[in-house]
DNA sequence: TTGTAAGCGTTATCAC
DNA sequence: GTGATAACGCTTACAA
């Protein structure tokens, strides 16, 4: 019960050799048919499981590709492994995952972790503090494929799968310029991380190409947390003239947002229509409905995956591709629509 | 810049043997200050990293931790995983992570590759129709230290994880009945689940120790989704009498049926008081914000890898311990509160 | 305190 | 089609 069946068990069974068991097992054309259901049978009877570690030892690949998130337990990261996941497993590869909650510290750990391991390839969505990409030099050098998702770095040397985030967030404050807004604050997560200098940007140039003035006023830069929107809407209370629209860059924040300014007698969207970013699951909970970008984590991930084991395979180079940039959409819904009804 | 560094390299740059180098680098007690300080030295020159499969290959342990979840993306399995990966990580563990999709047959497969993996301990909350746990016979046999969380099997040889529903179920309800309500009905999810079936009880066992009758037409059984709700609450409009209070299994569903109600005229929770299930953020979006069952995802998930650990280090032994029942108490907000104000 | 040598279970290479 | 043999890089008796 104890004792591992190795293929030099099944082959003293069988009277051949380990060589050929290991052929029969992996499908080796220039195998007898015949011999390969013997193989099959007795390792099926003898309760045979392949030993991992041999092989990649042997072969000098783990089928392991590893993640490193921020933090897994937000919607849009766990969308982005389930997608992974999926795709991962479809094409016979294991999932390492590690978070860096948010620190470079633990990203520096958990990136020595994943080369240690000697994964195949790595995904990283980089934490908040990360300013640099020293850390993952050890992939670069070694060529070992590595693609940065949704929060990736300035540094060119990588390839990255992003969204456009100066389009989706032009499109999403132009919106709010249709619908008749011209006095815009826009709520931005920290100014560090070029994910929100980019929907700034964005910001910014919707206003521009509607002549209107942008000053720093505009902006409110916070950690875009549940916090955070509550003490926003209170700034934006004591603001004179009051702003008729905002622009907060994930749905957490502007949802506690939506929800302090609503209790303050503010009425959205007729006083203070509002956008925000990711379209989670609470857009559609809390009253009026919040218009948001959709942002296609599942995708993401799939795509993530689907693109590194394209390189692993040899089907493309790493250094070709340089960035994927997905489709996003404003989903407009009764937070920001002035005139009639939004889905 | 391709080869890799191996402890034969340092041996040879230090002109001491492999061993030392191995001891060294392990910490060995019996190694020279001097000479351990050496190879770190050369290790860290030469670009060492440390080769886990020869490693787990030679040692028959691999420091990895497999989790089967039925899916990646819900609020709750995430916290589950954050607090897993959080515990593992200090430890030394990777973890593996996997989806059944709520289907056996992919969990069956999961199963099987995580046995192949070698995992020195596996993590699984089972899914929706898993009706016996043969696909994991292989690590009961083998001594492969198996946790179930959450869900959980019926099978009384397995170790669980759980919180008491019946007693959760069972508070929810006899909240209720404190709050007026006398005209009960219970949203469920599959009764083929034992968690749901437990919640069931609690709300019947409520209902008897308060001389209320239970009949079949009390339980809406769902699958827990937002169009459960919409669909529940359309069912509950027509009852004649209306029931008074309403106990949800999950936060979505028992949302979703809010919303509904509440759009159709129903005042909330006059009219209508309601429980959810789980505390995702949601019931603090939702208005009136849902009173509902605080479930500690992270603490569920670090207690499950701290048990498992524990078992591994021999600390503690599978056979033992059968049931570890976490704390988890009823939150209430306006929901269901129907004199003055709740949190 | 250090070294020798065997072995973990595969697979690549070469030979038949 | 099949087989012998040598790695892959590490750990651990056992020996010195």
């Amino acid at each position: 019960m104890d004792k591992e069946t190795t293929i030099y068990d099944i082959a003293k069974e069988l009277s051949i050799s380990p060589t050929t068991v290991s052929r029969g097992l992996n499908d080796h054309p220039a195998v007898n048919k015949k011999t390969r259901q013997r193989i099959y049978e007795a390792a099926t009877l003898m309760g045979y499981r392949s030993n991992t570690f041999a092989s990649s030892l042997r072969k000098q690949r783990t089928n392991t590709i590893g993640v490193i998130v921020p933090m897994l337990n937000s919607n849009f990261q766990s969308s982005v492994l389930a997608g992974m996941e999926r795709v991962a497993n479809e094409a016979g590869y294991n999932l390492i995952i590690s978070q860096s909650l948010e620190t470079v510290q633990k990203e520096i750990a958990n990136a020595k972790t994943m080369f240690d391991n000697r994964v195949d390839g790595l995904l990283v969505s980089i934490a908040y503090d990360t300013e640099n990409v020293d850390h993952f030099e050890p992939f670069f050098s070694r060529g070992i494929p590595l693609l940065f998702y949704d929060r990736v770095p300035e540094h060119k040397k990588c390839t990255s799968i992003v969204i456009d985030n100066i389009q989706a967030a032009y499109k999403a404050t132009a919106h709010l310029i249709e619908q008749g807004c011209r006095n815009l604050v826009h709520i931005s997560g920290s100014l560090k991380v070029n994910l929100y200098q980019e929907r700034l940007k964005g910001f910014k140039y919707a206003l521009m190409d509607n002549n209107i003035s942008f000053s720093d006023a505009c902006v409110i830069s916070t950690n875009l947390s549940v916090e955070a929107g509550i003490s926003a809407a209170q700034q934006i209370l004591q603001m004179d003239p009051m702003p008729d629209g905002i622009f907060v860059s994930n749905d957490t924040c502007a949802v506690s947002c939506l929800k302090t300014l609503s209790q303050a007698g503010i009425s959205i969207p007729n006083d203070v229509a509002i956008v925000g970013f990711n379209n989670d699951p609470i857009t559609r909970i809390v009253e009026p409905n919040l218009t948001s970008i959709n942002y296609p984590g599942e995708e993401m991930g799939e795509m993530a995956v689907r693109s590194l084991i394209n390189y692993l395979d040899g089907a493309s180079d790493v250094a070709i591709t340089n960035t994927i940039t997905l489709r996003s959409e404003l989903v407009v819904r009764a937070s920001s629509t002035r005139k009639g009804e939004a889905s």
